[in-house]
DNA sequence: ACAGATGATGGCAGCGCTGCCAATCTCATT
DNA sequence: AATGAGATTGGCAGCGCTGCCATCATCTGT
């Protein structure tokens, strides 16, 4: 069945605004006020408009609605998220926290994906910008400068999540990646380890891993006992390229005793590696990942990993969006989970 | 530094059309055609009102723009897309698939998130309807009848994907959930396991998983071999879930030489419990999934699962909306992944 | 019973942009 | 030089809704 407009009804104009109100026997300003419960009206108008409004199947036109809304305070009741990708759980987690506080606070959120490129967010940006909307979540610290330009000339509030590593241009909601690279490096450094290698993806890509692989170094370069050895795998992060590189770096490096990973999913396909090769884990390679993913609890050894509050994040700065409050950096935290593997 | 509009200045009006208008020293319409690209007009006018527009930094307002162009074929460039979660990767992966070709044919997607709850997606589909989008795609067959009546009086083109055993409102893109647990079943009885099991998390929500259960049960009642046990978890599926579920169903019963999980996630969480339990794959116990997560293919022993053509899916759902075709069904079918767990 | 306070309501001018149409300009043809 | 087909351009009426203000109706205190 196709529920086309049929060629046949040509100007099958859809139901407005005057005609509920036609319908009802009342003025537009009334059906608009009735419908957006605001204002002063009796019940009886009420009922007819409701009435009416079921009799037509009527749908506001909330485009109409923004338009003429706008430049008042009830206006832009939107908002604008950019990610960097949906495929690591990290981002719809974030989103997810985000939207339940947007959700209540009658806000409609526009998503957009960058794709871990720095053109495209630039570009995103400037799409989402056009909704004019009352704000806009984005995704750490690094914007290219036209990026930075466009959002500072929006005159709107912007958040910054994620990171905290760095100045932000309004509100910031997000821990330390550099603090998390350096619990790490401290925990493993404490539980013994000295010979200590890092499997990674493409970092130049995903800027927070990267300050995390600095804040693990340093620390390592401070205890006297440096970074061992890495590997990158090319391309995004996963339990394949993770698997794959942990092979390649313990062929090249027997002799290392523990792994620190770019993220979970590549501690993950570390792990079984160690499984399907037959390396004991923790007793003979240590491996510590990052982003304590539900599934990294559920293996047979629960992951050693950093647990990051990204619903509280998306929450928070959804929060501070919706508030008036001042330009401010909110730093929440992170959890070390000392699980069996390291 | 706080970006929040000064209260000095309350008038700070947004630069609009027709300042940059005034500024080029051309009429609104001809900046209005420069912009879209549409319409003919001279090189000089075009440079002329691309150096107005970086003066002034001008940011078209998209509002504005629907409405106004709202009713005419170049209207609308808008979609929406309800699906039923963030978490599932799948959905993920359809919107990525969708959104790589919407963006290309210049359409704005917005997105809502059900989160499996039937009268929140009727919710969000009237939302999204109130943005005049030029289509939706939702998730599934099955909707409320308030729903159904939405969109079906919204007279847009509407795409339901990812399940194609049932009657569709317009088009429908996905494949037969049902022909898959048939298909699953079959393996298992090729392969010669008789007394299988099956793991689940809340059917209840999940209706594509409660068909792919129905065709399984139906195939080895068939053969005359029905289900053995089923053991199902509370709440969304997950790897932990997964674990637990599959444990209380060996301890059971331990006779049980093969299990068919409702997807790829709790089947993780069944592979670990055997991992850390000793329970030899396949040769004790067989494990069979569903999604073909890029996980499930790290694991020592890659998952027996089902891929599933999401980002295709997404994508084709896009091209359906976008062309003006007839209603249809696409099935664009599935592959079985034999791997080393059945 | 009358001024003043509320409560209800309708009218109408935009919000910023696009579609349509008429006006103007350009240029090769005859 | 006149002519017609295009190319280029500007004016302006909406798109559907909300904000503002004027208008009544109703109620309250003295």
């Amino acid at each position: 069945m196709n529920v086309q407009r049929s060629l046949h009804e040509p100007e099958r104009r859809l139901v407005t605004l005057s005609d509920v109100a036609r319908e009802a026997g009342v003025g537009e300003s009334t059906v608009s006020r009735v419908l957006r419960n605001q204002g002063s009206f009796s019940k009886r108008t009420q009922d007819r408009v409701a009435e009416a409004v079921a009799r037509l199947g009527y749908v506001p036109n909330r485009l109409a609605g923004m338009l003429a809304g706008s430049g008042s305070t009830a206006g832009a009741k939107l908002v604008g998220i950019v990610i960097p990708s949906l495929t690591n759980i990290v981002f719809p987690d974030l989103l997810r926290g985000a939207t339940a506080v947007l959700d209540r606070g009658g806000f409609q959120s526009v998503i957009g994906v960058s794709d871990y490129d720095p053109e495209r967010e630039e570009a995103l940006i400037g799409a989402l910008l056009s909704w004019r909307p009352a704000g806009l979540i984005v995704t750490g610290l690094e914007h290219t400068p036209g990026a930075l330009a466009r959002l500072r000339a929006s005159g709107i509030r912007i958040v910054e999540m994620i990171d905290t590593d760095g100045a932000g241009l309004d509100i910031v909601v997000g821990f330390s990646n550099r603090a998390v690279g350096c619990d790490s490096a401290r925990h493993l450094l404490a539980r013994g380890y000295r010979r200590i290698g890092f499997v990674g993806h493409d970092i130049t890509q995903d800027l927070r891993a990267a300050k995390r692989l600095a804040g693990f170094c340093e620390t390592l370069r401070e205890a006297g006992c440096p970074l061992a050895e890495r590997e990158i795998a090319s391309g995004p992060s996963s339990a394949a390229a993770g698997r794959e590189a942990l092979a390649r770096l313990v062929g090249r490096r027997p002799d290392l005793d523990a792994v620190y990973f770019s993220n979970d999913d590549m501690a993950l396909g570390g792990y079984f590696h160690c499984l399907a090769d037959g390396i004991a884990v923790p007793g003979r390679l240590a491996l510590f990942g990052f982003n304590a993913l539900d599934i990294a609890a559920a293996l047979p050894q629960p992951l050693t990993t950093i647990r990051t509050p990204r619903l509280e994040i998306g929450a928070a700065a959804a929060e501070r969006l919706a508030a008036d409050g001042p330009a401010e950096t909110v730093d929440l935290g992170y959890e070390l989970i000392a699980g069996a593997t390291a």
